[in-house]
DNA sequence: AATTACTATTGAAAATATCTATAGTTAGAG
DNA sequence: CTCTAACTATAGATATTTTCAATAGTAATT
C-alpha cells in the first residue's frame, strides 16, 4: 500500500473531485490523477468512477476511504503527541538515585520540577550504587543521583553536583552528646550500627578511618538509614550518616550529631549518565532543576 | 508525516535493529538509516538512541511506535479487504427493477446468485421505470432491469434480455374464460382493471390498442399487480398483465388467462445501466447469472 | 455555439529513495 | 589486548518517483 497515492485518493473521496483533492494537497491536479490511477493499478481494483462529470467511489473506494480516514487520523494524532512532547504536555523522566540522594535530596526537587511539568510522568528508582549503574547500562533510567564511591564503569560519565557531609549520630543520651566533635580515637570505644557494604556511605567511612589504622567495633548492618536513626535514638550503638538525613530528629532532640576530627568525610554526590546518552528536552530540564536546587539546599 | 520514512522506523522499532530492519524491508541498510533520521528532522525529536551498539526507542520513539503499529495493521487490513473484494467475499450489488421483473423474475435469480456468492450484499429496489432510470443517473444503483416502455435518458444504455409476453387475465367464472384466444373486440365489451400510466405494461397495450383504433373501458388503476389479480379474481373486472405474474393462481384455478388475437403484447426486458459505468466484476457475474437465467425460465 | 469547469495526457524537472562500496564503532573471542 | 565479526554511518552514484506546466479532451452551462 503507497501512502502517497492513497493520500492522494483520500483527498478525492473527501471532496469528490480531483482538482480540489489537488488544491488542498498543494500539489497540481494531474499529479493527484496519476497517484489515484497508480493505486488503483497497484490494488487492482477500481476505487472512483466518473459518470459524466461527476466523480464518485466505487464499492471498493468507499470500503478502502474508511480505512484511509482512520489511517490519517492516527498520523495526525502521532503529529500532535509529537508536539506535546516539544510542549512538555507528556514526557517522562526515568532517573535513579542512592538513599541519600533519593530520599533526602530529590524528593522536594521533583516535586518543584513536576510543580511546573505536572503532565510529566517522573520515575525514581532508590537503590544502591550498584543496582542504579546496572540499570544505567540498560537504559532502563535516563540519569542517576548517587554518591562517591564505587568506580564507575567505563561506559558512564558523572559529574559533581553537590557535596554531603557525613557526620557521627549519637542518641541525646549518650555521654558523646554533649560535645560537637570527637577524635578519631574516641570511636574505639563506640558500638557501631552502618549502612551495608556497596552504599556510598559506608564506602567512604570505612576507607577513611583504615587510612588512619582505626578499627572500630561494627554491631549491626541496616540497609536503611531510618532504620539505623531508630537504633542510634534508643541508644543500641553511633553511626555516621550524611548530614542531610536526620533534620527533623535533630529538632526533636531525638539525635545529636557531632563532627569527626581529622576525617575527611565529605563526598562528591554526582550525576551520572550513559556515556552516549542524549538527553531529551525534558530530561535537561528535570536535570536543571536538580542541579540548580540540589545547592540551594 | 512521511510513511515511507515511518515504516522503517516501525521495522526499527520492531526489531531494534537497523540491519534486520533493512533485511526484512527487502531494503539495503543504509537506506533505512537514512529514513530514520529523516524522520527525527522532520518531527524534531530523537526517536531512536544507541548506547554502544544497542538500539532503543526514546519515549517519543515508543510512543511514536504505537501509532505506527495501528497505522500499518490497518493498512494490512485494508489490503486485505481488497483481496476479501477479489475474492467475492465482500461486495455488494445495487440494482434495480420494474415491477414485472422485480418481483416475478429477479428474486429467484438472486437467489442462486446469493447461493453461489453467500458473502455479498443485495440491495434490489424496485419501482417504476422513471424512478428507476433516475437511481441509474444518480448512480445509486449499479444497473435495472425494466420492461420496454419511456425513451432512455441519452446517458443510458440498455441491452435485451429477454421477452415477456402479455396477456388478458380474467376471472374463471367470466364468460371468456373458457376460451383461450379473444379478439380485440371483444374487448371493447370489458371492465379493466390496469397499472397506472407510465409502468411499462400500460404503455405497451395502451400502445397497442390505440394503434388498432379500440377503445377501452377504464374502471381502475392499481400500482401493483397483486391488487390487481385480487379483483380480478373477484370478477371485478379483467386485465392485462405479464404472462409471469400468475402462475399461482392459475394452477390454483383462481385466474384463467387467453391471449388477444392480432394483438403484439410481446415487450422487451431490458438490462439498463450508465453510459460511464465499468462494473466491477462481481456486478459482472450478477448480470451474467440474470441473463442467463432468464431465459431459461 | 461558445464558454466554463473539470480531468487526462505529455514531456520535462526536481525530489526522493535506493544502491554499492567503504569507513568507523563496538562487542566478543582468542 | 589485539583481532575479528557484526553493526551503523557516510559518500557518491543511480533509479525511481513525484511533481509540474502546458495542453488536450470532455461535459455541463449559458
Amino acid at each position: 500500500m503507497n501512502f502517497t497515492h492513497l493520500r492522494s485518493f483520500y483527498y478525492v473521496g473527501k471532496y469528490l473531485s480531483f482538482s480540489e483533492a489537488a488544491k488542498n494537497l498543494y500539489i497540481s491536479q494531474p499529479t493527484v490523477s496519476i497517484q489515484v490511477r497508480r493505486l488503483e493499478e497497484e490494488l487492482q481494483v477500481k476505487l472512483i468512477e466518473q459518470l459524466g462529470k461527476k466523480v464518485y467511489l466505487t464499492d471498493a473506494g468507499k470500503r478502502l476511504y474508511s480505512y484511509a480516514t482512520e489511517i490519517f487520523k492516527l498520523a495526525k494524532e502521532a503529529n500532535l503527541m509529537i508536539n506535546d512532547i516539544s510542549d512538555f504536555n507528556i514526557g517522562q523522566v526515568l532517573l535513579g538515585a542512592g538513599t541519600t540522594a533519593g530520599i533526602y535530596l530529590l524528593p522536594e526537587l521533583l516535586g518543584s520540577f513536576k510543580a511546573d511539568y505536572p503532565k510529566v510522568e517522573i520515575k525514581l528508582q532508590i537503590g544502591n550504587s550498584k543496582h542504579i549503574t546496572q540499570r544505567l547500562l540498560d537504559n532502563e533510567i535516563d540519569f542517576a543521583v548517587i554518591g562517591e564511591g564505587l568506580d564507575l564503569d567505563l561506559d558512564l560519565r558523572s559529574q559533581s553536583i553537590t557535596k554531603d557531609e557525613l557526620v557521627l549520630i549519637v542518641s541525646p543520651n549518650h555521654p558523646l552528646a554533649i560535645k560537637t566533635e570527637v577524635s578519631i580515637l574516641d570511636l574505639c570505644n563506640e558500638t557501631f550500627i552502618l549502612r551495608e557494604r556497596g552504599s556510598s556511605s559506608r564506602e567512604i567511612f570505612e576507607n577513611s578511618i583504615i587510612k588512619n589504622n582505626v578499627k572500630i567495633n561494627v554491631a549491626m548492618e541496616f540497609n536503611c538509614v531510618e532504620a539505623i536513626k531508630k537504633a542510634v535514638s534508643a541508644n543500641l550503638g553511633v553511626s555516621v550518616v550524611s548530614n542531610s538525613s536526620f533534620k527533623l530528629e535533630k529538632q526533636q532532640n531525638v539525635i545529636a550529631s557531632l563532627k569527626i576530627k581529622d576525617l575527611d568525610l565529605v563526598r562528591n554526590i554526582y550525576l551520572v549518565y550513559h556515556k552516549d546518552k542524549e538527553f531529551a528536552n525534558v530530561i535537561k530540564n528535570c536535570i536543571k532543576y536538580i542541579s540548580l536546587g540540589i545547592d540551594i539546599k
